[in-house]
RNA sequence: GGAUGGAUUCCCGAGUGGCCAAAGGGGACAGACUGUAAAUCUGCUGCAAAUUGCUUCGGUGGUUCGAAUCCACCUCCAUCCA
C-alpha cells in the first residue's frame, strides 16, 4: 500500500492543492515538506502529536521532514480557529517554549544525520525590514482576497488586530524561505491552517514562478464537533510533568464510542488491517478498542514501560490488582493537625479537590471512598496509624483518585 | 481625534442603592442508571476555623449608615464618523 492511499484510508487527509501531483512526490519520497508548529506553550499537545505522527510517517516512506518551530511567528499569533483575540507573548516566554519544543520533538522524530531539520522561523523574521517585505511581500497580497479567507471571516464580528491579519503573510513567507533555502517543496499542517497555507504556494508561484504544494490533515473532533485532546482543565500535553501518563491513558480510555475508531486510524501506527477488524465491534466490545487505544498512544507518547504502567494502574482501580503503580500522594507530619486529619484534608491536601470547600462538597454528596468505602461523615478523622503500610485509596467520583500515604 | 454602547463569578448573560455570593442558561463536578461510553434524571458550582465569617462584579479614588448599582479619573473592547 502506497503512504498516499495509507494516509486516505486513516482518514487524515482533509484538502489538497493537487492531488495527482502530492501523491506522485510523496509516493516516490520525492517530497520535501513542512509543518510548522508555533511554540505557544511550553510543551507540544496532541494536535502536534498528530502532525509529527504524519511526519514520522512520510519520513519512513523516504520523504524529507522540515519541523519549523515558529520561534518568530508566535510573536505575532495566529487568529485562525479563533474567535478572541490572543494575548501576546512575551520573547522570553517564546524562547523558553522553543527549548521545550526542539526537546519533545527530537523523541519523536530522527533529526540525525540529514534525516531531517530542525529550522526557528525566528531565523529569518525577526530580522526583516518593514519597508522592505511590504514592497517584496505584501504587494503580492490582496486585502479583498485575504478578508475572504475563512480564517479571517470568523473574526470580523469580533475584532482583528492589524498584527494577527499578519500571520498569514509571515507563513507564507516561511514557505517562500523554505523553498528557496532547502527546497521544501511542500507544506502540510491542521485543516484550520488551508488559507494561511494557500498564501505560500501563490507567493511562491508569484516571486518564483514555480509550484508548491499544499496538503492539510483532518482535525481531530469528536462527535460532538468539537476539538479533541481538550479538556477543561486545558489541552491533553505530551509532557508527563503536565499531563501525567496516567491521565494521559485515562483520556484515551475514556473517549466516547463514536470516536474510538477515528482516533485508533488517525493516531496509532496499527496496521490498517487490525483495524479493519475493530470496525465490527458494538456495544461493550467497544471497551477493548479504548483500551487498546489507550495503551497504543501512551506507548508512542511515553513509552512502553509508562504505558503498562497506567494500564496496571487503570486496572487496579477499576477491576481488581495491585494499587502499587498508581498515583501516589504523602502526607506529612504538618498535614496532622493534633494527630489526625479530617477526610476533607486528607481529599484537599492529596489534590483530589482544588479546595476545602470542595471536597466537603464531594464528601457530602457522597462521592469519595477510602480503600472502596463510602464516606459521607465530613467530620471522619484519620490518624497516621490509619493509612497503614501500604496507605489508602482515596477515590473521589468513578475516575479520579490517589493512593495516599504518610511519608 | 470625535460620537455612542459596553466590561458582572469557568463561559454566555440578568441585576441600575440595602431582600446580592449575585437570576437564568451552558459547561464542569458528584449521585442514580451503565460498559471507565452516550442519553436521561437528581444534586451541586467563590473561600474558610462553616446555621457564622471573609473576599468578589475592568482599575483607582470618592459620595453614603450601606455600592455590582451613584460620582470622578483611568484602562481595555465594539460600532459609526475622520
Amino acid at each position: 500500500m502506497t503512504i498516499y492511499d495509507e494516509l486516505k484510508a486513516r482518514g487524515l487527509l482533509a484538502q489538497l492543492t493537487d492531488e495527482e501531483e502530492i501523491k506522485e512526490l510523496i509516493n516516490n519520497g520525492k517530497a520535501t515538506f513542512y509543518i510548522g508548529f508555533d511554540p505557544t506553550a511550553d510543551s507540544l499537545h496532541v494536535g502536534h502529536f498528530m502532525a509529527l505522527c504524519l511526519m514520522k510517517r512520510l519520513q519512513m516512506a523516504g520523504n524529507k521532514p522540515i519541523a519549523l518551530i515558529g520561534g518568530g511567528t508566535a510573536m505575532i499569533g495566529d487568529p485562525s480557529g479563533r474567535t478572541d483575540m490572543r494575548t501576546m507573548m512575551t520573547k522570553e516566554t517564546i524562547a523558553h517554549n522553543v527549548e521545550c519544543f526542539k526537546k519533545q520533538m527530537s523523541r519523536f522524530i530522527d533529526f540525525s544525520e540529514g534525516k531531517a531539520l530542525l529550522v526557528n522561523n525566528a531565523d529569518w523574521l525577526l530580522d526583516l525590514n518593514y519597508v522592505e517585505v511590504l514592497r517584496e511581500v505584501g504587494a503580492h497580497f490582496s486585502v479583498n482576497r485575504m478578508l475572504t479567507a475563512e480564517c479571517y471571516k470568523q473574526r470580523m464580528e469580533k475584532g482583528l488586530s492589524f498584527l494577527e491579519f499578519n500571520y498569514m503573510i509571515m507563513q507564507s513567507y516561511d514557505f517562500y524561505q523554505l523553498f528557496q533555502k532547502y527546497g521544501c517543496n511542500m507544506q502540510f499542517g491542521g485543516d484550520d491552517q488551508w488559507s494561511n497555507m494557500l498564501g505560500g504556494t501563490e507567493l511562491i508561484r508569484r516571486k518564483l514562478g514555480k509550484d508548491a504544494y499544499a496538503m492539510t490533515i483532518t482535525l481531530l473532533l469528536n462527535s460532538e464537533g468539537k476539538k479533541m485532546g481538550k479538556t477543561q482543565k486545558g489541552a491533553v500535553w505530551l509532557d508527563p510533568n503536565k499531563t501525567t501518563p496516567f491521565e494521559f491513558y485515562q483520556y484515551w480510555r475514556n473517549v466516547a464510542d463514536a470516536d474510538v475508531l477515528k482516533c485508533i486510524r488517525m493516531l496509532t501506527f496499527l496496521p490498517l488491517e487490525e483495524i479493519e477488524k475493530m470496525d465490527s465491534w458494538e456495544g461493550s466490545q467497544l471497551n477493548e478498542a479504548k483500551e487498546i487505544l489507550a495503551f497504543e498512544l501512551t506507548k508512542l507518547v511515553h513509552g512502553e514501560e509508562e504505558a503498562a504502567k497506567a494500564q496496571e494502574a487503570a486496572k487496579a482501580l477499576f477491576s481488581a490488582g495491585s494499587a502499587e503503580n498508581m498515583p501516589t500522594f504523602e502526607l506529612t507530619d504538618a498535614d496532622f493537625r493534633d494527630g489526625s486529619i479530617d477526610i476533607i484534608g486528607v481529599v484537599a491536601t492529596a489534590g483530589l479537590c482544588a479546595s476545602r470547600s470542595e471536597a466537603r462538597r464531594a464528601i457530602e454528596q457522597g462521592g469519595v471512598t477510602v480503600d472502596g468505602e463510602k464516606v459521607t461523615d465530613i467530620k471522619t478523622l484519620y490518624t497516621k496509624e490509619s493509612f497503614g503500610e501500604e496507605g489508602l485509596v482515596v477515590k473521589r467520583g468513578k475516575k479520579s483518585f490517589k493512593r495516599v500515604v504518610v511519608k
